[in-house]
DNA sequence: CAAGAATCCTGTCAGC
DNA sequence: TGCTGACAGGATTCTT
């Protein structure tokens, strides 16, 4: 489920608990994730220093002081799991585990092995070919109607799936895309390229509120982001549309006045919208 | 070139 | 209870 308010939380979850920390010790269980890990990548992670964490889209970006960047991808079903002491055993899809001179143990668990993970130099971060070709951060100040609307632009398909493309904003997936559109009035089946001027505002406003109130919830909801499991990151949010088919949105009445939110598909995935309120 | 379909893989859940 | 099929939050690669 990680897009990005999940993903950021899951990365201040690692910040808490491995800032400063140095590794101990590193293992690859089972390489062939989406892409193979890199060779050697256990020797190179063993007896590094944790700088510090940054987040690019939904890639978390580990700055260790050998001069590398590990690079993760949490994929479709990916997650970060802390467990304490070297005793337990790797749950049946942890990949790769990591673990602190303090004895606490981080694993990287994936079933479906659509995520990712690399180690690059730190200073090729910004040339990386997962990275370099991102959109702007929703959160940051290059998301501007202006710069939205004029990515849109030239785009010949739904803004929701325009909004899916990682090149015209980083972060969003199917889940957010949906709940934004939403917020911001605008049908999902709306021409991309239609977007702009009012709506492109009410559109940037509505991605910002929506991403912002998801990770506030997800840091109230986690202890220090973690949970009583040693889960990092997957917290109980209430969608306005999303999963609601037939029930009625939160603006509507419900039948009969409103037959409630409907579910469509755009380019093989679910969308959820209000058509009473979204034009 | 752009857009949609197919694809990778496993777990879960509804229905029979 | 067990089986089957549909479906899942991503993003690349292939096809049109």
């Amino acid at each position: 489920m990680p897009e990005l308010p999940e993903v950021e939380t899951v990365m201040r979850g690692l910040q808490a608990r491995l800032e400063g920390r140095v590794i101990a010790r590193a293992q690859v269980n089972r390489p062939d994730l989406r892409w193979a890990l890199p060779p050697g990548m256990a020797e190179r992670l063993t007896d590094t220093r944790v700088l510090g964490f940054r987040r690019r889209g939904k890639y978390i970006l580990m700055r260790l002081g050998s001069g590398d960047t590990l690079l993760l991808h949490l994929g479709m079903s990916g997650r970060m799991v802390f467990t304490r002491g070297g005793s337990s055993p790797a749950s049946a899809h942890e990949h790769l585990t990591l673990e602190t001179e303090e004895g606490w143990r981080v694993g990287f668990v994936d079933p479906r092995r659509f995520g990712m993970a690399d180690l690059i130099a730190t200073s090729e971060e910004h040339v990386h070919p997962l990275l370099a070709g991102l959109g702007p951060e929703p959160l940051g100040p290059a998301f501007t109607p202006d710069r939205l609307s004029a990515a849109l632009a030239s785009k010949r398909t739904s803004i929701k799936a325009a909004l899916l493309d990682q090149r015209v904003v980083a972060g969003l997936g199917n889940i957010y895309a949906c709940e934004a559109l939403f917020r911001a009035g605008i049908s999902p089946k709306r021409l991309a390229h239609t977007v702009r001027g009012v709506r492109a505002g009410r559109l940037v406003s509505a991605i910002d509120a929506t991403l912002t109130e998801a990770i506030a919830s997800g840091g109230s909801s986690l202890r220090d982001y973690v949970q009583p499991s040693g889960e990092l990151g997957y917290f109980q949010h209430a969608w306005k549309v999303y999963g609601r088919e037939g029930l009625p949105c939160e603006l509507c009445p419900g039948p009969p006045g409103c037959a409630g939110v409907r579910r469509t598909v755009q380019s093989g995935r679910s969308t959820f919208h209000c058509p009473r309120l979204q034009r």
